[in-house]
DNA sequence: ACAGAAATGATAATCATTATCAATTTTGGA
DNA sequence: TCCAAAATTGATAATGATTATCATTTCTGT
């Protein structure tokens, strides 16, 4: 895992990042150190990530995904003006989760999104 | 609110309709009941319908988004497998939400997907 | 250092969704 | 009921995010 310099740097710029970046900032943001990334580089290291378990995807924010290389069980607020997410260190126990599962139905995982208007945005 | 005969049947549709449908789904099961539907106007209903309140949107399923006219507290149970929806009838609550937010954020709204594989599926 | 495997960059293709616009339908008032 | 204004529709073009393709480059283990 991570053999090229650029899969190594976007996985070091997902740890260091706290924003849970698009993949089009992701590339934005690592052209000044890769000159000669390409965008399909970004969404295919991404998806190797998220594949190999070392970042999770969010989905539920707009209409494009975000990554996150922190994959402690933690959760998201989205801010709905201005897409802003944040971390909410929310613990769903995983018996709370499993009684509510029907017979034979098991949880492999769940990301809860809770949205509503940030500060910065509230206060404009 | 919904002027139109094909918003009225597009609502109807999901009210009865448990699999929270795509656009797509809606638009090919519609089409014997109104032969000139366009998908443009399955669309354009969603989005209305989902502002108005009186259905909501899944959007972290798969790439597609889905429609459901159950507005109750409620949650989702998604297979990685087959894609199909169901619903959890979890609640977290209020109190549970907004102790974990930080000082002056204020939920809106929140959405649970767990993940996992149907029982359909885990048979196959 | 070298052959095979994996990854890259550039760009075309795909797919879901939205925008456009002329035509149709619905509305509320005369 | 009839009419003009407003809202909605169907068809389709446009958009935007993501993926596929492919020739070239970089990694890997030997």
């Amino acid at each position: 895992m991570n053999f090229s310099k650029q899969r190594e740097t976007i996985l070091n710029y997902l740890i260091n990042s706290k924003e849970h970046p698009t993949a089009e900032k992701i590339y934005l943001d690592l052209k000044s150190t890769l000159p000669n990334l390409s965008l399909a580089t970004v969404y295919r290291n991404c998806n190797v990530l998220v594949d190999s378990g070392q970042v999770i995807r969010l989905t539920a924010t707009d209409k494009v995904d975000r990554f996150d290389a922190d994959i402690s069980d933690h959760q998201h607020f989205v801010c709905t003006s201005c897409q802003q997410v944040s971390d909410l260190y929310f613990k769903l126990s995983e018996d709370n989760i499993n009684k509510n599962l029907s017979d034979g139905y098991k949880a492999d995982s769940y990301q809860l999104y809770i949205y509503g208007i940030c500060n910065k945005c509230k206060k404009s």
